[in-house]
RNA sequence: GUGCCCGUAGCUCAGUUGGAUAGAGCAAGUGCCUUCUAAGCACUAGGUCGGAGGUUCGACUCCUCUCGGGCACGCCA
């Protein structure tokens, strides 16, 4: 029986190689006439075993295959078996349970990914998954009309990351901000401004009333009009200053925003506004090719079912045909008055999206806006002809805690911890790993205390210390070679052969699920698992550490091995790498270390 | 009334898209500092995966029903 030749390229892992080979298995299998199928070989995986003890890789292919070979798995699995221990790459093929094939790789398979990683640095765990599509990441998308504060966070730091995740996954990725400078909330920006600005200007205005916002930053604005216009438009009507103040703000409050969202490294693409959609004609036009596409007409909607409404009263409307599109009722795009539903900015804003090409969009939403995918979908697939997908994530609230007290959030009175205050207390880095802790739809507790208390069960802390713990033994190991030999290019070249333990072994294997974690994170649009697979690296490798304390030949540095010890530099190396093509991906910067030091920086 | 989300150890949460004996941290118990950082590590104990059916070689995962909690459900914005 020949061996089995593997190709492998450039962007293959572990992973996918071995499932190369298990599907040429199958195929000379089938060419030898030993297996005979009547249908196409099922999509099977090959996947770590959940117990170590099982081997270093597992596959399902047997049981995929029983129906089309018309055999029990284990009788499929035996067959296979005699074609992949011919393999050069595997050292043992067990057999186990309802049929699985448990493969052994030979150890310079996994000293090999050393080098794989060092080799290939931050871009380990590329992948080409997303085969460039183009995907646009709308989120924040807060209106203009205040700073960014606690409620906003969760929802930055997700849409970023997932960017982040879906660009190394090989999406071409645009990060875009959606804001309405359009409606009624930005007027009474406009008329809070110019009340500020008046009192600027030494007028007495009193108490802000009721229908304004009360925040004090908007003093600045004022000021600033001031500063600008000086006494132009006191005593006018608002008729004259209502559109010019409205612009003022505005600018000024996206300047304020783009800032703030700075301080945690966040950068948009492109920024695009209501106001310029209506100007510029889209809005016109998206309602058109509707039109043409026949999915308007005029008719009378029922009654909204389980909700009194007292001022129900029916009417002819202008419809859109959105029930084709599986909504479970048809939109109003014009209300009675004939101005422009208030969806219909949205409309236009996603029927812009798909005329610039993009395939796959996402908006990064909070759970209170659970009725607008249900009104969205039918918008996006009418206007792709149901070949563009709108997935939204939504995220769950957060709350803020201090030293375990619940604080209390007010919009209303102005009251509110902002990004910026989050930010100074605790470092961007910590910020933004912790909104990357839970999954998005579950509620989060912030908590300034635990953010940055350094123990286990912060897992910023504990990730960040793996990180820094591998520059600190790096650092150590340059006082025997010299600094200039622990560069990643010298490593590896290193005779890896001493990587032989199987606990070393268990975390090269640990590095080596990166790209799987990549795919499948990237693949449910969760990048919240990136942070639970640095935890779990971490863990394995503060585990290896600590096998030092009972046994001292374990111990990274061995003063009287400088083979061995070079060889576990190439790992520590290679985790280092790991750690930080992960936090990378999250957007926290790597700390080198901890001792007196906060995270302060992305 | 309808739709979406959630329900996993005492607490806070994961669970590799259907795989083998369901996992972490905290809290409880035990052991480990002559060290490259004990800011930690190892071990013990803890479960009817809300409940009941179904689909199949195999279900925390998929389908139906059901109970409990959250969020939505206008021509308002």
């Amino acid at each position: 029986m020949s061996a089995i030749p593997i190709e492998k390229n450039d962007t293959m892992t572990i992973y996918s190689s071995i499932h190369a080979l298990v599907a040429q298995a199958v195929q000379q299998a089938v060419a030898e006439g030993v297996l005979t199928l009547n249908a196409e070989t099922p999509h099977f995986v090959v996947e770590p075993p959940r117990d170590p003890a099982h081997g270093d890789l597992a596959t399902n292919v047997a049981m995929m295959l029983t129906k089309a070979a018309g055999k029990p798995p284990r009788a499929i699995a035996e067959i296979l078996k005699k074609h992949l221990e011919s393999a050069p790459v595997v050292a043992a093929v067990e057999i186990a349970g309802p049929g699985f094939i448990n493969l052994r790789l030979r150890e310079t398979e996994w000293q090999n990914e050393i080098r794989t990683i060092l080799h290939d640095g931050r871009h380990y765990g590329d992948s080409k998954l997303g085969q460039g599509t183009k995907v646009l990441v709308e989120y924040v998308s807060a209106n203009p009309t205040g700073p960014m504060h606690a409620g906003h966070v969760r929802g930055a730091v997700v849409g970023d990351a997932l960017a982040g995740l879906l660009a190394k996954a090989g999406y071409d990725v645009t990060r875009e901000y959606y804001f309405n400078d359009a409606g009624t909330q930005v007027d009474v920006l406009a008329r809070t401004t110019y009340l500020r600005y008046r009192e600027a200007l030494g007028e007495d205005i009193g108490a802000i009333p009721e229908g304004f916002y009360p925040g004090e930053y908007l003093k600045d604005v004022g000021q600033a009009l001031v500063a600008r216009d000086g006494m132009k438009w006191q005593g006018k009507p608002e008729a004259e200053w209502l559109d010019p103040v409205r612009e003022f703000g505005v600018q000024y409050m996206m300047r304020m925003i783009r800032e703030d969202l700075d301080l945690i490294g966040i950068h948009h693409d492109v920024f695009t506004n209501e106001r310029e959609m209506i100007e510029n004609g889209t809005l016109e036009k998206s309602f058109k090719i509707l039109e043409d596409k026949g999915l308007i007409y005029v008719g009378t909607l029922p009654p909204p079912k389980g909700k009194v409404m007292e001022d129900w009263e029916p009417a002819p409307l202008t419809l859109f045909r959105s029930s084709n599109f599986g909504d479970s009722t048809d939109r109003p795009l014009k209300k009675r008055d004939g101005n422009w539903a208030y969806i219909m900015p949205d409309i236009a804003y996603h029927y812009d999206k798909i005329r610039r090409g993009y395939s796959l969009l996402i908006n990064v939403l909070g759970t209170d806006h659970g009725g607008y995918l249900e009104r969205m979908r039918p918008v996006v697939s009418a206007f792709s002809d149901s070949k563009a997908r709108l997935e939204v994530i939504f995220n769950s609230i957060v709350k803020v805690f201090k030293n375990g007290e619940p604080v209390k959030l007010s919009k209303r009175s102005g009251n509110l911890i902002t990004l910026r205050e989050m930010v100074e207390q605790v470092g961007a880095g910590a910020v933004r790993f912790f909104m990357l802790t839970r999954d998005p739809k579950s509620q989060l507790d912030f908590d300034f205390t635990k953010v940055v208390e350094q123990t286990r069960d912060n897992p910023v802390f504990y990730v960040q210390y793996a990180h820094a713990r591998c520059c600190s033994i790096l650092r150590h190991a340059g006082e025997i070679f010299g600094a200039d030999e622990l560069t990643a290019e010298k490593l590896q070249k290193a005779d890896l052969t001493p990587i032989s333990s199987p606990e070393e072994l268990l975390l090269v294997k640990g590095m080596a699920n990166w790209s799987r974690v990549v795919e499948a994170a990237a693949t449910a649009c969760e990048p919240h698992r990136v942070a639970f697979y640095l935890l779990d690296l971490a863990a394995l490798f503060h585990g290896l550490w600590n096998k030092g304390n009972d046994n001292t030949s374990l111990r990274f540095i061995v003063a009287d091995n400088k083979p061995l010890t070079y060889a576990r530099m190439a790992l520590i190396k290679a985790v280092q790498t790991v750690l930080q093509s992960g936090l990378a991906v999250m957007g926290c910067a790597p700390l080198e270390e901890l001792r007196n030091e906060r995270p302060t920086d992305v």
